[in-house]
DNA sequence: GCCGACCGTCTTTTT
DNA sequence: GACGGTCGGC
């Protein structure tokens, strides 16, 4: 990958990098004191501007300590901090620089006794939150099919965006109708004691790490003075991505400088979803009535005919701020559309398609991307492009942090370093197993809340608690724990006590243990886990060497940050239109563009937002330079189930002029030929066919299928007329290594497949 | 308490 | 296809 407009020699003398630069972006380089607004569109050299205007200052003797610098993901911060440290050397490492969530947690651990936390706080992540709201659904005795804790988690989440407390939510006569009519009036009640079970762990998920924050500097003014006066400039990026609590946050940090500055673009706002608001924009204007706006408008990165087509696409949203982005590059190639007949055929087409250009042109790997919608979509084009010994990699997906064992592991840090931390308690308290079973821990957790004191305190003093068989293996973990601390009090490093562990706890012989292909794997990504803690202790840039220390770092990283084997960067870059924004790549294929998928279904049933779809169709198209790709699939197998897709209505609304679609044309005639399974949920889906297929006729060699039985269809086996989701199996047959299916769909009428497999099971 | 088998549910995107 | 939860046998 290419760091978006990587300039290897941009540690500049002021006068090089002024003369580099176009008159608005010259301009709010060198813009003097308050606050200013940058709305800079796509490639229009914005992250470089900023750079510039950070080295400005600090030539200018502003203090790097005094420079706050708020990204919304950790890559853009990333990026940031390099191109900095480029341009004015090692000193930009004292800048204030990060996420939101990275920078308020930074200061939360400063100020956390204030709000009654400690500075070794844990972060929940998504799916400790999840999990400990589905204990709180089953211990209120609730229904779990109505109380999803997705959903649950959605409002909440959405709640603290917009800094509605628990008790605000209750009161809330709205919020409480909104919920009565989604059948689903107790949430308030599961949002207050979740607040009240993530206090009593010392614990804090995503969201309170801005909440809190905004709490901290609400309820403390002394607080909020000191930071108010240390930053005497700040800086947002992606603006349009920030939701009201940091928007707040950034409000009150800069109230008393007035030195703050906003970079966005609004048609690029791609998380609405997570309470991104571009009414901020509108808001700065009115808090900041003095703003000086500055429009970045020239396209540095994209051809002509990239850049129009965008513009085609973005120009039917009718919310938008006026802005006219141009480039002055050549008009360069048409869009190729490539049409195929299945997903693994797109995968076979795009991955030949890149072998074709790489060898035409000469291009390398890294020139390449692959954008999707879902992270689900990357398997066809892996397959694709390992046959074709294409290397590639992956941004985001299953992360590593992500892993069972490396979630395990982590959880044993965790509960050394805060005894409170539940979830990580959870976790652990069986791993590997030492006869501690449900029961055990419903009786701590029970002992613990009828003598009102926190479960450790039972754990680490079980004898005075509990007599009879359970308590030896628990006091056996009490013990381990305590010798665990013991380590982190006589100040060992991170690495020292992570490894120790790591060794003791037995997770590593367990997985050492396990022999198979996958054990393997996760022992070795257990072994990656601590080289990263110890490159953490030996990185010196990193004072605190301190195992909280070490998780502080790492709590708040997610997909996009993988350990970094950084052996080979030539390769294919595959990942989410929302993880590539900010980045960009000569030739980029944008994928999957179905009906349905993207747009997605559920963005346009749950928020009825196109717009922001269509603004990340948007970012994708911008992120080429040289040459944009679109490939779509006529069917595609998802869900268990093969589903017949129609070309998305984005693809048919780029201006046909820039499209070449010759590939697609040759494709017409050909025939689908497509794995083909129908293995689960064979019956009527839910809504939308309530009543049972009964008539199936299915014959295999032994008679009649039985009832919720799974078959693999086998030699001379025969169905007919059987109904599934998206149509009627008209006919089936197999012969030898041939499975031909006669198939008619809801959506487009017959088709004749052939199956690489079929699966049959049928429900009664 | 443990384990394997089975069932149901969910797949938007990120911190 | 992946995962969490549940159930029944040991």
């Amino acid at each position: 990958m290419k760091i978006v407009e990587e300039n290897k020699s941009e540690r500049l003398k002021k006068n090089d990098y002024l003369s580099t630069l176009n008159e608005p972006q010259r301009e709010a380089v060198l813009y003097g004191n308050g606050p200013l607004m940058i709305i800079a569109g796509a490639g229009s050299g914005k992250t470089r501007v900023l750079t510039y205007r950070i080295a400005h200052l600090m030539e200018n003797g502003v203090d790097p300590f005094r420079i706050l610098s708020l990204t919304f993901t950790n890559k853009a911060s990333g990026e940031m901090r390099h191109r900095i440290e480029g341009a004015v050397g090692t000193e930009a490492r004292n800048i204030w620089m990060g996420t939101f969530h990275s920078v308020f947690a930074k200061i939360l651990r400063i100020e956390a006794r204030f709000l009654g936390y400690t500075s070794d706080f844990s972060i929940y992540d998504t799916d400790d939150s999840k999990s400990l709201l589905r204990s709180i659904i089953k211990e209120f005795n609730l229904d779990d099919k109505i109380y999803k804790a997705n959903v649950v988690y959605n409002r909440i989440s959405g709640a603290k965006n917009r800094l509605v407390s628990a008790d605000d939510y209750i009161n809330n006569a709205v919020i409480q109708a909104d919920d009565e009519a989604a059948k689903m009036k107790e949430i308030g009640r599961i949002y207050k004691t979740y607040a009240t079970r993530c206090f009593q762990a010392n614990a804090m998920d995503f969201d309170d790490l801005l909440f809190n924050t905004n709490v901290l500097f609400r309820d403390f003014p002394d607080v909020l003075y000191k930071y108010q006066h240390k930053f005497q400039h700040v800086m947002v990026d992606e603006f349009q991505d920030t939701n009201v609590s940091q928007y707040l946050i950034t409000r009150k940090l800069s109230a008393v400088h007035r030195n703050i500055v906003v970079v966005g673009d609004d048609a690029q706002s791609i998380y609405a979803f997570r309470g991104a608001n571009i009414e901020n924009i509108l808001n700065f204007s009115k808090d900041f009535p003095d703003v000086q706006t500055i429009k970045l408008e020239q396209n540095y990165r994209s051809t002509g005919t990239i850049v129009s087509a965008a513009n085609s696409v973005i120009a039917r949203n009718k919310a938008q701020l006026e802005k006219h982005t141009f480039t002055a590059n050549d008009e360069g190639a048409l869009i190729d559309v490539i049409k195929a007949g299945s997903d693994n055929e797109e995968g076979r087409l795009v991955a030949s398609a890149i072998l074709e250009e790489k060898m035409q042109k000469a291009l390398r790997n890294e020139n390449f991307a692959i954008l999707y919608r879902t992270n689900a979509q990357s398997r066809s084009f892996e397959e694709a492009l390992r046959k074709l010994g294409i290397k590639y990699r992956i941004i985001g997906g299953q992360s590593f942090y992500q892993r069972k064992e490396i979630k395990d592991l982590l959880g044993y840090l965790r509960f050394t370093v805060n005894q409170r931390d539940e979830e990580a308690f959870k976790r652990i308290i069986n791993l590997p197993k030492r006869g501690i079973g449900d029961t055990t821990v419903a009786r701590i957790t029970v002992t613990a809340s009828e003598n009102n004191v926190p479960i450790w305190e039972v754990v680490a003093n079980i004898g005075n608690y509990a007599t009879g068989r359970t308590i030896a293996p628990i006091e056996q973990f009490g013990t381990l724990i305590k010798s665990f601390k013991i380590m982190l009090e006589d100040g060992k490093d991170a690495y020292e006590v992570a490894s120790h562990i790591a060794k003791v706890s037995g997770i590593l012989r367990e997985l050492y243990e396990d022999k198979t292909v996958e054990g393997l794997s996760r022992y070795e990504n257990v072994q990656e886990l601590l080289n990263g803690i110890k490159e953490f202790v030996d990185n010196e840039e990193n004072e605190d060497k301190t195992l909280s220390a070490f998780l502080q770092s790492v709590s708040l990283l997610t997909n996009a940050d993988e350990p970094d084997d950084n052996e080979d960067h030539d390769r294919v870059t595959m990942m989410t239109i929302h993880s590539a924004k900010g980045l960009e790549f000569r030739n980029v294929f944008i994928v999957g563009l179905e009906e349905d998928l993207f747009p997605s279904q559920m963005m346009l049933e749950s928020r009825q937002d196109l717009e922001e779809e269509r603004r990340l169709f948007y970012v994708a198209i911008t992120r080429a330079e040289k040459k944009l790709s679109f490939s779509y699939a006529e069917s595609r197998y998802q869900w268990g189930r093969l589903k017949m897709c129609e070309p998305s209505r984005f693809l048919l609304e780029v201006d046909p002029k820039f499209l070449n679609i010759s590939n697609a044309l040759r494709r017409d005639s050909e025939q689908i030929n497509s794995p083909m399974s129908f293995v689960r949920n064979l019956g009527p889906r839910k809504a939308t066919e309530p009543k049972p297929v009964t008539a199936a006729t299915a014959h295999t060699p032994t008679g009649d299928f039985i009832p919720s039985d799974t078959h693999d269809l086998a030699e001379g086996d025969k169905v007919e007329h059987m109904k599934f989701g998206f149509g009627t199996v008209l006919k089936m047959e197999v012969n030898g290594t041939d499975r031909k299916a006669t198939v008619k769909f809801d959506s487009v009428g017959e088709k004749t497949l052939l199956l690489s497999f079929a699966k049959l099971r049928i429900i009664k």
